[in-house]
This record gives structure tokens, sequence and C-alpha cells, in this order.
DNA sequence: GTGGCAACGATAATGATTGTCAAAAACGCA
DNA sequence: TGCGTTTTTGACAATCATTATCGTTGCCAC
């Protein structure tokens, strides 16, 4: 019952989706990477990756994106909070910081009372290449 | 095979749907709009409550709200663009508008090239009758 | 009235995510 | 270092919103 248990344990299937995630560069969904785990010869149960994939996002050291009508895809990326630009075509993405939005969404939600405070921001477009 | 053939149809459904949609407040899923036409007596399919929803946000007569791990919502609200503020746990909702961050986004995806560009954003918050 | 064609709708399919639970692995401590 | 406790794992099943299918219905133009 102590506050003390909380540990989180170091195993060779957490350090593989962790490493993994970071060399790759981009958006991956779950699946895309228990698949590319799976070729490596890792052997981790997609539950498994869904789950670390899951702790990795509420520690905040990977990146969350829900793409409309498409699967959740995670990226390790910069520590800040930033956000997407992404393109619609072939999803080259860079990351984008508003500080002035951040502060701009905690006013608004001040203003009207509500706390403890989070955004969900994403731009999509049509990048240079795909334009054409 | 002039280009006026892309018709829509006046169909009882699309009315109900429609009509349901202008004296609800909030947002609604699929599913809890389909159940409500049904207790009304209303007989329409649910894949029918999709077509037209996607129909009316298709042609932005309504608006679409993906909150994280849950149904896509729909709800029929002001014209303009706009953004929305919702309580986590009630899900009471305020519009917003933020004209300094469409102009933000926009630049934003110009400097980096992008065209043809929107944005989802989403704030979540506490609302003040939940804090208690 | 009638014919063409879009809309409907019951049902099945899809597919990502989550729940389950026994077995395996990791860590703390002696 | 060895052992017990506790977390973690992972194969599989379940969930559940959404989409596809496809024969039928009914709107609309003529």
């Amino acid at each position: 019952m102590s506050e003390s248990s909380a540990a989180v344990r170091n195993t060779r299937q957490r350090s593989a989706v962790s490493a993994l995630l970071g060399e790759m560069e981009g958006f991956h969904s779950a699946q895309d990477l228990h698949a590319m785990l799976r070729q490596r010869g890792e052997r981790v149960g997609l539950t498994t990756v869904y789950r670390t994939l899951q702790g990795l996002a509420d520690a905040g050291e990977i990146d969350v994106m829900r793409p409309p009508g498409g699967e959740h895809l995670y990226r390790r990326c910069s520590e800040g909070h930033h956000h997407h630009l992404v393109c619609r075509v072939c999803g080259r993405t860079v990351e984008v910081a508003g500080p002035a939005v951040e502060s701009w969404a905690d006013r608004v939600a001040a203003q009207h009372g509500y706390a403890d405070v989070s955004h969900t921001l994403e731009i999509f477009g049509t990048c240079p290449t795909c334009v054409r």
C-alpha cells in the first residue's frame, strides 16, 4: 500500500520500443512499429507495444497525433510542447511552436473558468513538393 | 449531363436528421442521434445517419469534433470558423473564436510552403461546475 | 405517369484498440 | 547469490465505432 511501489521496470521490450522510436523519422502507428520490431527479430507482443506507447505518451516522452480517419501515430520528438504541420498528401511533418497559441488557449479557458487546461492543434496542408 | 447533376435529394431521413440537430444542444454522436430518432418513431437506418452527418459536415453545415479516445461528435453550430472549449468531465462546450490563431496557422504554413491549409484545434479543461 | 438514378437500410465486414489472465521476468532484500 | 513478490508480458478474445455491400425504395425531371 506504500506509495513508493510505483516502480517502472526496465524490460527488454520497453527498451526495444524506445530504441526503435529513437531511430525512426516521422510518425508511425503502433501496428507499424510492432511489424518493424518483428522484422528485426525482436519478439514483442502487439499488446505490449500499445501499452508501452501509451506509457511513453503519458510520460510525455513521445508525441501522439490523431489524423482524421486514421490510427494513432507516435513519434519521439522534441521535449517542449509543440504542434505539427502535416502534409495531407505525403505525410511530411514539420514541428512548429506557437507560444502565442498556448497562452491564448490558457487565457480563453481561464476566462470561462475552466481549469486543468490542455489542447490539441494540428495544421494540415499540402507541402511544396506535393503541390506540383 | 449538365454540371447541375450533383443533385442532393430531399428525403424524409435527411430532414429528420437535420431537424433533430436543429433542436439539440451540445454535441452528440452518430449513434446517439440514431437512437433518438428511433425513440421518436422515425424510421432511419444507422448507415443513413452516418452518411447524412458526413454530408452535412462536408457541406459545412455542422461541426465535427473528435475527442481523444471516443467517437466523433456532431453539432449544428454557428456558421463561421471557430473552435471548442470542452469540459473533460461533463462535456459542456463553449464555442470560442480565435482570429489570431487562424492567421498564425496560415502564416506558419505559408512560411513552410504549405498550401491549402486547414487546422483542427480543441481545448480541453474542467469546467467550473465540475472542478468542485 | 414513368424511368433513371440517387438514397436507403439491414447486415456483414473491417480494423484499431482494449480486456483477460496465466506464465515469465525483474527487482528488492536477506 | 537465491527467493519471493509484484509487475509485465503476450496470445487471444472482445469491443465497438465506422464503412462496405447490394438489393430495394422512392425522389424528381420529363
